[in-house]
DNA sequence: GAAGGTAGGTTCCTTTTCTGAACGGAGGGT
DNA sequence: ACCCTCCGTTCAGAAAAGGAACCTACCTTC
Protein backbone atom coordinates (compact mmCIF):
# COMPACT_ATOMS: atom_id res chain seq x y z
CA UNK A 1 0.00 0.00 0.00
CA UNK A 2 3.03 2.42 0.12
CA UNK A 3 2.66 4.50 -2.23
CA UNK A 4 5.36 5.79 -4.06
CA UNK A 5 6.30 9.64 -4.31
CA UNK A 6 9.07 11.48 -5.38
CA UNK A 7 11.87 13.46 -3.29
CA UNK A 8 10.73 16.64 -3.90
CA UNK A 9 7.02 17.08 -2.68
CA UNK A 10 5.77 20.40 -3.32
CA UNK A 11 2.71 19.92 -0.64
CA UNK A 12 5.21 19.03 2.26
CA UNK A 13 7.28 22.02 1.70
CA UNK A 14 4.16 24.22 2.27
CA UNK A 15 3.52 22.30 5.58
CA UNK A 16 6.42 23.62 6.97
CA UNK A 17 5.99 27.08 6.58
CA UNK A 18 5.30 30.01 9.22
CA UNK A 19 2.23 31.01 7.40
CA UNK A 20 -0.79 29.70 8.03
CA UNK A 21 -2.51 30.29 4.83
CA UNK A 22 0.24 28.49 3.16
CA UNK A 23 0.10 25.54 5.06
CA UNK A 24 -3.86 25.43 4.70
CA UNK A 25 -2.45 24.97 0.51
CA UNK A 26 0.02 22.60 1.71
CA UNK A 27 -4.06 20.76 1.57
CA UNK A 28 -6.06 22.27 -0.88
CA UNK A 29 -3.24 23.81 -3.09
CA UNK A 30 -4.57 22.32 -6.24
CA UNK A 31 -7.62 22.47 -8.36
CA UNK A 32 -9.23 19.43 -7.16
CA UNK A 33 -9.10 19.42 -3.48
CA UNK A 34 -11.44 22.04 -2.20
CA UNK A 35 -13.92 20.92 -5.09
CA UNK A 36 -14.22 17.56 -3.54
CA UNK A 37 -14.77 18.87 0.59
CA UNK A 38 -16.89 21.42 -0.94
CA UNK A 39 -19.14 18.58 -2.43
CA UNK A 40 -18.79 16.65 0.67
CA UNK A 41 -20.48 19.82 2.17
CA UNK A 42 -23.47 19.63 -0.39
CA UNK A 43 -23.97 15.88 1.13
CA UNK A 44 -21.83 13.76 -1.43
CA UNK A 45 -19.61 10.94 0.20
CA UNK A 46 -19.00 8.43 -2.80
CA UNK A 47 -15.97 7.91 -4.85
CA UNK A 48 -18.72 7.90 -8.11
CA UNK A 49 -20.30 10.87 -6.97
CA UNK A 50 -17.39 12.58 -6.40
CA UNK A 51 -16.23 12.00 -9.67
CA UNK A 52 -19.42 12.90 -11.74
CA UNK A 53 -19.31 15.85 -10.07
CA UNK A 54 -16.52 17.28 -11.13
CA UNK A 55 -15.18 15.28 -14.30
CA UNK A 56 -11.42 14.54 -12.54
CA UNK A 57 -10.06 11.47 -13.35
CA UNK A 58 -10.83 8.41 -11.04
CA UNK A 59 -6.97 8.19 -10.88
CA UNK A 60 -6.35 11.90 -9.18
CA UNK A 61 -9.73 11.66 -7.56
CA UNK A 62 -8.48 8.53 -5.37
CA UNK A 63 -4.83 10.47 -5.07
CA UNK A 64 -6.71 13.39 -3.28
CA UNK A 65 -9.19 11.34 -1.63
CA UNK A 66 -6.20 9.71 0.01
CA UNK A 67 -4.47 12.53 0.81
CA UNK A 68 -7.66 14.51 2.20
CA UNK A 69 -8.39 11.11 4.41
CA UNK A 70 -4.06 11.77 5.69
CA UNK A 71 -4.76 14.89 6.35
CA UNK A 72 -7.64 14.46 8.57
CA UNK A 73 -9.96 16.23 6.54
CA UNK A 74 -12.20 13.18 6.09
CA UNK A 75 -12.72 9.99 7.10
CA UNK A 76 -13.06 6.68 5.59
CA UNK A 77 -15.70 4.34 6.75
CA UNK A 78 -17.76 1.72 5.33
CA UNK A 79 -20.77 1.99 4.30
CA UNK A 80 -21.74 -1.72 3.17
CA UNK A 81 -20.18 -4.68 4.26
CA UNK A 82 -21.46 -7.61 1.73
CA UNK A 83 -20.32 -5.71 -1.80
CA UNK A 84 -17.53 -4.00 1.13
CA UNK A 85 -17.66 -0.14 0.35
CA UNK A 86 -16.13 3.16 1.78
CA UNK A 87 -17.56 6.40 1.88
CA UNK A 88 -15.66 9.87 2.65
CA UNK A 89 -17.48 12.05 5.30
CA UNK A 90 -16.01 15.24 6.51
CA UNK A 91 -14.39 15.16 10.08
CA UNK A 92 -14.58 18.40 12.53
CA UNK A 93 -11.19 19.56 10.83
CA UNK A 94 -13.08 19.56 7.35
CA UNK A 95 -16.26 20.82 8.78
CA UNK A 96 -14.18 23.69 10.45
CA UNK A 97 -13.48 24.60 6.31
CA UNK A 98 -17.43 26.28 5.84
CA UNK A 99 -16.05 29.49 6.68
CA UNK A 100 -13.36 30.12 4.15
CA UNK A 101 -14.99 28.10 1.67
CA UNK A 102 -18.33 30.86 2.23
CA UNK A 103 -15.27 33.42 1.76
CA UNK A 104 -14.21 31.59 -1.22
CA UNK A 105 -18.56 31.41 -2.78
CA UNK A 106 -18.57 35.01 -1.86
CA UNK A 107 -15.60 35.85 -3.33
CA UNK A 108 -16.58 34.25 -6.20
CA UNK A 109 -20.19 34.91 -6.55
CA UNK A 110 -19.39 38.72 -6.60
CA UNK A 111 -16.82 38.97 -8.90
CA UNK A 112 -16.58 35.72 -11.40
CA UNK A 113 -19.50 35.16 -13.13
CA UNK A 114 -20.34 32.42 -15.15
CA UNK A 115 -17.84 32.54 -18.06
CA UNK A 116 -19.48 30.61 -21.19
CA UNK A 117 -16.97 28.08 -22.27
CA UNK A 118 -15.48 28.68 -25.77
CA UNK A 119 -18.27 27.33 -27.86
CA UNK A 120 -18.46 29.09 -31.41
CA UNK B 1 3.01 39.05 -26.51
CA UNK B 2 0.56 36.92 -27.49
CA UNK B 3 0.79 33.51 -24.92
CA UNK B 4 -0.21 30.33 -26.70
CA UNK B 5 -2.05 28.23 -24.00
CA UNK B 6 -2.72 24.39 -24.90
CA UNK B 7 -6.64 23.99 -26.32
CA UNK B 8 -7.29 22.00 -22.97
CA UNK B 9 -7.43 24.57 -20.47
CA UNK B 10 -8.15 23.44 -17.25
CA UNK B 11 -8.40 26.68 -15.54
CA UNK B 12 -11.19 28.16 -17.99
CA UNK B 13 -13.31 24.72 -17.66
CA UNK B 14 -13.88 26.15 -14.22
CA UNK B 15 -14.64 29.66 -15.02
CA UNK B 16 -17.56 28.31 -16.82
CA UNK B 17 -18.92 26.26 -13.59
CA UNK B 18 -22.39 26.82 -12.12
CA UNK B 19 -20.67 26.87 -8.78
CA UNK B 20 -18.83 30.13 -7.06
CA UNK B 21 -16.96 28.56 -4.88
CA UNK B 22 -15.26 26.55 -8.74
CA UNK B 23 -15.09 29.88 -10.60
CA UNK B 24 -12.99 30.88 -7.47
CA UNK B 25 -11.23 28.38 -8.00
CA UNK B 26 -10.30 29.19 -11.78
CA UNK B 27 -8.72 31.90 -10.64
CA UNK B 28 -6.51 30.77 -7.51
CA UNK B 29 -6.57 26.49 -8.14
CA UNK B 30 -3.06 26.14 -7.83
CA UNK B 31 -0.49 26.21 -5.30
CA UNK B 32 0.98 29.74 -5.66
CA UNK B 33 -1.65 31.96 -6.72
CA UNK B 34 -3.39 32.59 -3.34
CA UNK B 35 0.05 33.05 -1.82
CA UNK B 36 0.74 35.88 -4.08
CA UNK B 37 -2.39 37.31 -2.94
CA UNK B 38 -1.54 36.73 0.63
CA UNK B 39 1.71 38.49 -0.22
CA UNK B 40 0.27 41.75 -1.85
CA UNK B 41 -1.89 41.98 1.31
CA UNK B 42 1.31 41.94 3.54
CA UNK B 43 2.80 44.74 1.69
CA UNK B 44 4.86 43.09 -1.31
CA UNK B 45 4.52 44.06 -4.83
CA UNK B 46 7.62 43.38 -6.58
CA UNK B 47 8.35 40.42 -8.97
CA UNK B 48 11.76 39.96 -6.68
CA UNK B 49 9.98 40.37 -3.45
CA UNK B 50 7.18 37.18 -4.32
CA UNK B 51 9.91 35.38 -5.59
CA UNK B 52 12.05 35.80 -2.85
CA UNK B 53 9.06 35.32 -0.43
CA UNK B 54 7.30 32.24 -2.50
CA UNK B 55 10.64 30.35 -3.33
CA UNK B 56 8.44 29.59 -6.98
CA UNK B 57 10.21 29.83 -9.98
CA UNK B 58 10.37 32.67 -11.99
CA UNK B 59 9.16 31.23 -14.82
CA UNK B 60 5.67 30.57 -12.89
CA UNK B 61 5.66 33.63 -11.23
CA UNK B 62 5.42 35.19 -14.47
CA UNK B 63 2.85 33.42 -15.94
CA UNK B 64 0.84 33.72 -12.32
CA UNK B 65 1.51 37.39 -12.19
CA UNK B 66 0.02 37.52 -15.93
CA UNK B 67 -3.21 35.80 -15.23
CA UNK B 68 -3.91 37.63 -11.95
CA UNK B 69 -3.49 40.99 -14.13
CA UNK B 70 -5.93 39.37 -16.78
CA UNK B 71 -8.48 38.16 -14.41
CA UNK B 72 -8.76 41.95 -12.25
CA UNK B 73 -7.25 40.93 -9.18
CA UNK B 74 -3.87 42.94 -9.65
CA UNK B 75 -2.94 45.83 -11.12
CA UNK B 76 0.39 46.50 -13.18
CA UNK B 77 1.35 49.92 -12.86
CA UNK B 78 5.07 51.17 -13.22
CA UNK B 79 6.34 52.68 -10.22
CA UNK B 80 9.49 53.61 -12.29
CA UNK B 81 10.33 55.39 -15.75
CA UNK B 82 14.00 55.71 -16.03
CA UNK B 83 14.42 51.84 -15.74
CA UNK B 84 11.08 50.82 -16.50
CA UNK B 85 9.75 49.26 -14.00
CA UNK B 86 6.81 47.44 -13.05
CA UNK B 87 4.50 46.31 -10.02
CA UNK B 88 1.88 44.88 -8.48
CA UNK B 89 -1.28 46.11 -6.79
CA UNK B 90 -4.44 44.50 -5.50
CA UNK B 91 -7.47 46.11 -6.92
CA UNK B 92 -10.77 45.94 -5.27
CA UNK B 93 -11.32 43.05 -6.50
CA UNK B 94 -8.35 41.53 -5.32
CA UNK B 95 -9.16 43.12 -1.71
CA UNK B 96 -12.20 41.88 -1.33
CA UNK B 97 -10.29 38.69 -1.19
CA UNK B 98 -9.45 39.45 2.47
CA UNK B 99 -12.56 37.23 4.03
CA UNK B 100 -11.22 34.19 2.32
CA UNK B 101 -7.93 34.45 2.95
CA UNK B 102 -9.00 35.39 6.37
CA UNK B 103 -11.15 32.08 6.74
CA UNK B 104 -7.96 29.78 5.45
CA UNK B 105 -5.51 31.68 7.70
CA UNK B 106 -7.61 30.49 10.49
CA UNK B 107 -8.23 27.13 9.51
CA UNK B 108 -4.76 27.00 8.92
CA UNK B 109 -3.81 28.10 12.23
CA UNK B 110 -6.49 26.25 14.05
CA UNK B 111 -5.62 22.86 12.04
CA UNK B 112 -1.87 22.75 10.73
CA UNK B 113 0.69 23.22 13.12
CA UNK B 114 3.76 23.65 11.05
CA UNK B 115 5.15 20.35 10.24
CA UNK B 116 9.05 20.32 10.60
CA UNK B 117 10.76 19.07 7.09
CA UNK B 118 12.14 15.98 6.94
CA UNK B 119 15.66 17.11 7.52
CA UNK B 120 17.91 14.29 9.31
C1' DG C 1 34.11 53.13 -21.12
C1' DA C 2 34.29 48.30 -19.48
C1' DA C 3 32.82 45.57 -15.40
C1' DG C 4 29.57 44.49 -12.30
C1' DG C 5 24.99 45.12 -10.03
C1' DT C 6 19.79 45.45 -9.98
C1' DA C 7 15.03 44.54 -11.50
C1' DG C 8 11.95 42.08 -14.26
C1' DG C 9 11.40 39.00 -16.96
C1' DT C 10 12.16 34.89 -20.99
C1' DT C 11 14.16 30.59 -22.87
C1' DC C 12 15.50 25.91 -22.69
C1' DC C 13 15.77 21.30 -20.90
C1' DT C 14 14.46 17.92 -17.38
C1' DT C 15 11.34 16.16 -13.92
C1' DT C 16 6.79 15.72 -12.06
C1' DT C 17 1.93 15.67 -12.45
C1' DC C 18 -2.44 15.14 -14.90
C1' DT C 19 -5.40 13.20 -18.39
C1' DG C 20 -7.82 9.64 -20.84
C1' DA C 21 -8.90 5.30 -21.44
C1' DA C 22 -8.60 0.60 -20.27
C1' DC C 23 -8.42 -2.95 -16.81
C1' DG C 24 -9.31 -5.43 -12.16
C1' DG C 25 -11.76 -7.37 -8.15
C1' DA C 26 -15.57 -8.39 -5.35
C1' DG C 27 -19.94 -8.86 -5.13
C1' DG C 28 -25.35 -8.54 -7.07
C1' DG C 29 -29.26 -9.47 -10.23
C1' DT C 30 -31.52 -12.22 -13.60
C1' DA D 1 -23.12 -17.75 -17.01
C1' DC D 2 -23.32 -13.11 -18.15
C1' DC D 3 -23.70 -8.42 -17.49
C1' DC D 4 -23.95 -4.63 -14.07
C1' DT D 5 -22.23 -1.58 -10.07
C1' DC D 6 -18.80 0.52 -7.23
C1' DC D 7 -14.21 1.62 -6.06
C1' DG D 8 -10.46 1.86 -7.38
C1' DT D 9 -5.32 0.82 -10.16
C1' DT D 10 -2.29 0.78 -14.26
C1' DC D 11 -0.21 2.62 -18.35
C1' DA D 12 1.12 5.79 -22.23
C1' DG D 13 1.14 10.30 -23.68
C1' DA D 14 0.31 15.29 -22.85
C1' DA D 15 0.70 19.25 -19.98
C1' DA D 16 2.69 21.80 -16.28
C1' DA D 17 6.28 22.84 -13.03
C1' DG D 18 11.17 23.11 -11.65
C1' DG D 19 15.99 24.80 -12.22
C1' DA D 20 19.42 27.17 -14.22
C1' DA D 21 21.05 30.23 -17.58
C1' DC D 22 20.23 34.09 -20.40
C1' DC D 23 18.42 38.84 -21.96
C1' DT D 24 17.26 43.95 -21.70
C1' DA D 25 17.75 48.40 -19.76
C1' DC D 26 19.46 51.17 -16.74
C1' DC D 27 22.81 52.62 -12.89
C1' DT D 28 27.12 52.65 -10.26
C1' DT D 29 31.97 52.07 -9.66
C1' DC D 30 36.33 51.98 -11.38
Amino acid sequence: MERSRPQTNRWDDLAADWCPVARAMSVIGDRWTLLIVRDCFLGKSRFDQFQTSLGVTRHILSDRLKRLVEAGVLERNPYSQKPLRYDYQLTDKGRDFAPALVGLKDWGKRHMPIRKPAAG
